[in-house]
DNA sequence: GCGCGTCAGTAACGGGCGTTAGTAGCGGCG
DNA sequence: CGCCGCTACTAACGCCCGTTACTGACGCGC
């Protein structure tokens, strides 16, 4: 077994002071006067020993759990589906790096609700919460009991600090691509549910482009999807089915591959067929086929910028209530010049149900 | 501000017994004899004001941090492309809430090497290290002090319990399948480097398959892939350069994609001109183009199994030193009868560098 | 010689919990 | 009556650290 560590006494013993001494020395604090000498003898015993402060006894001391908390809010397969977060998880983690902190990951699906297990054991100081919804009520009130958290993605009815994407704006450079174009008849299929922020706001986006090049909006030719592929091909196909279109902006990337197969089966080309857009350029974006045009977003800063918030609100700095990084529109492939197209052709030989 | 919690001595006062009683009740020692009213009581009182232990002081107290790290030791780039860690960190967890235990994500990319922080400071009860590379002296320390470790991936050098997938197998169904189908001139392109241990048993499979059909290797048709797509793409590129071959086994369905676009920008067809067997089955491999038949790995399973094996491992149980989960092989449309090809066209129009 | 202000370091407390050893009460048995 | 064994509970210690309040020692001005 782990034979027993080191304690500071031992740190303090080896070095010939107190044990307070060792706590000053080590934790740095000019505060109290500690002469070279010293000092070094007690760097030495620690090195010697290999010493490690324990992290509980620490933290019981100190009132702080240097933890911070990653609660991801949604459905298991809609996590499986998630593309960026190992990145966030990534940015994540060097935030917190950075500030001796570390990070706990919990999974923590829509029905049941209990964020404070977590806060009231004190096991985190503060929590990021990845893809709230509109209408938590447990997390009003842990925010409102003045708890530290950060959002990664808005929730308009609660007034936390926040960090997203700027999806509004990354749909309407999206949209926006596609009627310069050429482009004047555009479908979209949403990411998600439009109780989703994102969702909402994408199609917002989508709406503003529209609405900047006169063209009207018709309800139409929004087709909702839901996180993973398979809703983007379901919403491709029903799109397909009633309506005449030469582009689809589809916001996410995960479901526009999907939705690519869709067109596929309907026997169509992409782009000369149809041009697609879609959102988040995942790592395999710039290898469909044909590369997927996207909108870049930036999922390492979005996790690093949220944990500096947390930590940031942890401290008891001020943090701003909302912040929003910048998306990038990236073309490749996926987008052609708008082509004629009279009406969807039915196909009956490759339904939805084939692909599973 | 949060308001400061309440301690078991609040409840104790509330239920007029005293601190020990309570924290008897709620870890519900049955070694210990408590009246059925004494019990009720402090359950009211623990409830009434909302109690919730303090996890820093009980794990002083308690010798154990309930909380297991999993380490990432890849690179960044690595880890952003891998398509199944949100499953496995999900499966993981699952594990460790059953258990009451936390789970802690740390990446710790190959170059510095740190794990003792974590360990030493008694921050996590056990080790989950995720692709761990076959020289990690560093680990090897870890493991002979008898820290509860699991290497997700196995460590040849290291005799340490570990969980995986069973590459071997796998890998020989994929390219067996694509013998059965009549391909005799079957390729491969790695998943890592064969410093990998998942790399170097999936080409063991590979070998085994030909062995066994008595089909002779050939180093020439086995080109090396890194993690990533592009990596996917370069190898492909090669291997059409300066062989004939009518099938591809891509040890990776990241890198799948990726060869998949090579193939067509060598102006060829899948699965006409050459069938291709990818490996993982991430979620998107099934809207591929053609879909990808492939190896489908169970990242929950290999999350949860391995989260289970270090709990075990933790309470002091004893634990299997190798555990394989079975792969299946997912037949979708990628694969086709074997067609004579003469050589492989080689095409200027469309290069790697198009494609980043 | 005395008071005073540093400097260098320490004794002691508190954080909240788990747990061991021990006590008080009480019925039963010889 | 004395002793035992049992139930139901509690006092007190230890986990290891951070931190506050305090103590000596020493130089300095008068």
């Amino acid at each position: 077994m782990a034979r027993s560590r080191p304690t500071s006494t031992d740190v303090a013993r080896l070095a010939g002071v107190s044990r307070t001494t060792v706590s000053f020395v080590l934790n740095e604090r000019d505060d109290m006067a500690i002469s070279a000498a010293t000092r070094n003898r007690v760097l030495d015993a620690a090195n010697a020993l290999g010493y490690q402060p324990n992290a509980s006894a620490r933290q019981l001391a100190g009132g702080a759990s240097l933890t911070i908390g990653l609660v991801l809010r949604q459905e298991p397969a809609q996590v499986a589906s998630d593309a960026l977060l190992p990145q966030t998880v990534q940015g994540l983690g060097d935030a917190a790096r950075g500030a001796d902190y570390q990070v706990l990951v919990e999974s923590l699906p829509p029905a049941p609700g209990g964020y404070r297990r977590l806060l009231h054991s004190r096991r985190v100081d503060g929590l990021i919460i990845s893809g709230p919804l509109a209408d938590d009520v447990e997390l009003r009130r842990v925010f409102e009991d003045g708890f530290p958290i950060v959002l990664q993605g808005h929730v308009t009815t609660l007034n936390a600090p926040s960090v997203d994407v700027d999806n509004v704006a990354g749909a309407k450079a999206a949209v926006s691509h596609l009627i310069e174009c050429g482009h004047k008849s555009i479908a979209m299929i949403t990411n998600a549910p439009l109780t989703y922020t994102s969702a909402s706001e994408r199609l917002d986006g989508y709406r503003l482009a529209l609405q900047e090049a006169g063209i009207e909006f018709d309800l139409g030719l929004v087709a909702e999807g839901a996180f993973v592929a398979q809703s983007g091909f379901t919403a491709m196909t029903t799109l397909l089915g009633g309506n005449s279109f030469t582009a689809v902006f589809v916001a996410s990337d995960v479901l526009a591959l999907g939705a690519m197969g869709a067109v596929r089966a309907a026997g169509l080309r992409i782009p000369s067929d149809i041009s697609i857009v879609g959102f988040d350029d995942i790592p395999l974006a710039a290898y469909f086929d044909p590369p997927l045009t996207t909108v870049s977003v930036p999922a390492y800063a979005l996790g690093k910028t949220a944990g500096n918030l947390l930590l940031a609100q942890i401290r008891g700095e001020p943090v701003p209530g909302r912040t929003l990084l910048d998306t990038e529109l990236k073309v490749r492939e996926s987008v052609g010049p708008e082509a004629a197209r009279q009406q969807s052709p039915r196909r009956t030989d490759k339904t939805a149900s084939e692909r599973s």
